[in-house]
DNA sequence: TTACCTCGAGATCA
DNA sequence: CTCGAGGTAA
């Protein structure tokens, strides 16, 4: 045998071994045997470059660190799940999807009354989107912001658990492209392993496992990644090539374990919403013996049709909810209550409290939202409050114990003046009375105000909006103490100019301010949608500015326009309708739909784009360069030229040149409306490989159906 | 909201 | 080497 056929076997042996014993807890070989062969393995592969494999068992034991992150698209958008914090909120759900579930896919139900749902323990890790190409691992990428993320598959090849290949087994088919999302997570065997040896070697222990796990990810080095040992969880179903590899998600778990993927053993299913809360006791029961941390149960709905058939809010699919297990909950002292000003002037009052460990992390402060909160409270300072985080996140302060309350306490009062410069502030009117656990929301209307611009800058370089790195808060903060003029957008513009100024500031060398200035020059080319979203105008965020930008080509159209054209949302007005007939869905859903232009925004975001310190911020802006052209305007002209126009769409079935997200851009781009569900609205159903429920309902209303060979055709037209 | 990693700056030491 | 800022997980 020669070197090269040898190192074919070992890495052939060896990923047998990993998979044994990581995922199969039943090994072939010793741990001796498995670290000779591994050396042995790692001495040819030096010899040989030319036969480099990306997946070879030894880069488990970690490569060589990389440059940074690159982001990049997820094929499907990783969303988050809703999330439900007791009995009532579940059945609720339950309900909800089950009515939905007859009305909408009825005729497709594949599997047993038993497996409607599927219930698996909720771990808490990082979430990952897994990607094999022809059953090679190509990609990991975080979650990110849904849409793209951070490639991170050189921390990721070194979790032993995970296979590196896919091996054929049981006559499974392994699609060309298999996206697997999933968990990971630091085994808590380990965490306490790795703290015991930084604490040897003089380190900082890790606070918590989550923290820990998601900075191990981050590492660039995969070598420090590589003695972490974490482990992954796959929960979840990306970008699959092949329509017919799964029809309901048991089918797929069952499926992607047997080619080697680590999955939960503690899933079960249920018909009901009782079995359901049967099995949501259960698991919390036996979470506190599993070697990972979990924070609630996930439900699904297990039939893949049926998850299409239900569809998607704007934030998150419909078919799958999580329940939370209770938050932990101490008491601390309120020690005081700050009044920070934001960037739309809005006063919001912020404790400081007594530090209290909680959830493993130290809770110093905490928001109080807004001043009916406070009221209704009757917060003190030095009052005992009860704090948990919500969402495992967000500091909420839940009561006060009254009988704790010290003599002479000063009761927290909100402010008349802004707590930064003083002018008086405006109370929302209609809001002042009578209901205290109403908002009150108090505002300082002073344009000048200092920390309201300081506010807006942060905003406005923030990474949604213009995203200029190297720019942050304390920079902000840095410049605007010294001599260098930044009071407006445009200031940031000019910062190039000061160069000098800048650095003498301290901590300021030259390679800060070149980035600093290399990235205030890129975000000049951001477009339309992104400068009004920035700018931080009230009722104007992300969703608004794309809508905006979307039928208007540049600022100077949008300023041409009267009050009417500027209420562009009517159409999602008329979805959500739809959508309220069709599923039955409950108001709070429905009215995601309808957070469009109303008439108020239209007034105020008229009104602010007429006034004289907007129209001269937009003229100085335009000077400096700051492209003000929309990125995403679709021409009418296009739109009526179009055989899409105005068309109601409705994608089912799985395309071979597209993915869902990608065709959905194009159709709306061509002037037509996608949806989810098929009506005797929907005018025509475009129908990939093996549609489900949706198909047969188009055929069953008479409704035009084309299939992707028709649509390539009518496209290149 | 907090914890963690990375990077640049500046200090310290060879 | 240490500090602080910035970015990003949940």
């Amino acid at each position: 045998m020669n070197e090269t056929e040898r190192i074919h076997e070992l890495r052939d042996l060896l990923t047998r071994a990993n998979k044994a014993y990581y995922t199969d807890a039943d090994p072939i070989m010793s741990d001796r045997e498995f670290d000779t062969l591994l050396k042995e393995l790692a001495k040819l592969e030096a010899n040989h470059p030319d036969l480099q494999d990306p997946n070879s068992p030894t880069v488990r034991v970690g490569g060589e660190p990389i440059d940074a992150f690159e982001t990049r698209k997820h094929a499907i958008p990783m969303l988050s799940i809703d999330n439900t914090y007791n009995e009532q909120e579940m059945r609720t759900w339950v309900d909800r999807t089950t009515k939905a579930m007859g009305t909408a896919g009825s005729d497709l139900f594949t599997g047993g009354a038993e497996d409607i749902f599927v219930c698996e323990p909720k771990v808490d890790g990082v979430a990952l989107s897994v990607r094999y190409e022809s059953g090679d691992f190509t990609q990991a990428l975080t979650r990110g912001d849904g849409t793209e993320g951070d490639d991170v598959s050189h921390a990721i090849r070194t979790i032993r658990s995970l296979p590196l290949k896919l091996e054929p087994k049981d006559g499974i088919n392994i699609p060309d492209t298999l996206e697997i999302r999933g968990e990971v997570y630091i085994p808590l065997s380990e965490f306490l392993r790795i703290n015991e040896a930084r604490e040897e070697n003089g380190e900082e222990p890790f606070m918590n496992p989550r923290n820990a796990c998601a900075g191990t990810i981050k590492q660039l080095n995969p070598k420090v990644a590589a003695q972490r040992n974490l482990g992954f969880l796959a929960h979840g179903i990306g970008e699959v090539s092949d329509p017919g590899f799964a029809s309901t998600f048991t089918e797929f778990i069952e499926s992607i374990t047997k080619l080697g993927l680590p999955t939960t053993d503690q899933r079960t299913t249920a018909a009901d919403a009782d079995a359901i809360l049967k099995e949501i006791n259960r698991i919390d029961t036996a979470r506190h013996d599993l070697d990972y941390a979990t924070d609630g149960v996930v439900v699904r709905v297990n039939d893949l049709a049926q998850q299409e058939a239900l569809g998607t809010t704007s934030k998150s699919p419909r078919w799958i909810i999580a329940y939370k297990f209770p938050a932990e909950r101490k008491p601390t002292i309120l020690l005081d209550v700050a009044h920070q000003v934001g960037k739309t002037g809005k006063i919001t009052p912020r404790a400081t409290l007594e530090p209290v460990l909680l959830a493993g992390t130290t809770v110093t402060h905490a928001t109080l939202h807004n001043y009916g909160m406070v009221r209704q409270r009757d917060l003190h300072i030095g009052d005992t409050v009860e704090v948990e985080k919500a969402g495992e996140i967000i500091p909420q302060v839940i009561s006060v114990v009254d009988s704790k309350r010290p003599k002479n306490a000063v009761p927290v009062k909100p402010p008349t003046e802004c707590p930064d410069c003083a002018s008086p502030l405006e109370i929302e009117p209609h809001e002042a009375i009578e209901d205290p656990t109403r908002e009150t929301i108090r505002r300082c209307v002073n344009p000048e105000c200092p920390a309201q611009i300081r506010e807006k800058l942060v905003w406005f370089v923030g990474r949604r909006q213009m995203d200029i790195d190297s720019l942050g808060e304390q920079t902000i903060d840095q410049i605007r103490a010294s001599d260098i003029p930044l009071n407006h957008f445009a200031d940031i513009y000019r910062l190039h100019e000061h160069r000098e100024a800048l650095l003498e500031l301290d901590r300021m060398g030259e390679k800060k301010v070149e980035n600093m200035l290399s990235s205030i020059e890129a975000s000049k080319s951001r477009g339309l949608a992104r400068v009004l979203a920035s700018m931080g105008i009230r009722h104007v965020g992300t969703s608004t500015a794309k809508a905006l930008a979307r039928v208007f080509p540049d600022y100077d159209a949008l300023l041409a326009a009267d009050l009417h054209q500027l209420m562009p949302m009517a159409i999602n007005r008329m979805s959500a309708k739809k959508r309220k007939e069709l599923f039955g869905l409950d108001e709070q859903i429905a009215d995601e739909y309808e957070t469009g232009l109303g008439e108020e925004t239209a007034q105020v975001f008229h009104a602010y784009l007429h006034s004289k310190p907007a129209r001269e911020t937009f003229e100085e802006l335009r000077k400096l360069g700051v492209d003000l052209q929309s990125h995403d305007y679709t021409d009418t002209k296009t739109q009526q030229s179009s055989a899409f126009s105005g068309k109601k769409i409705v994608l089912t079935g799985s395309l071979e040149h597209f993915t869902r997200p990608e065709l959905t851009d194009k159709l709306e781009s061509m002037g037509a409306k996608v949806s989810g569900s098929v009506s005797k609205n929907t005018d025509l159903v475009i129908a990939g490989e093996s549609a489900g429920s949706k198909l047969t309902k188009a055929e069953s209303l008479g409704i035009e159906v084309w299939d992707e060979a028709r649509l390539l055709n009518e496209l290149g037209a």
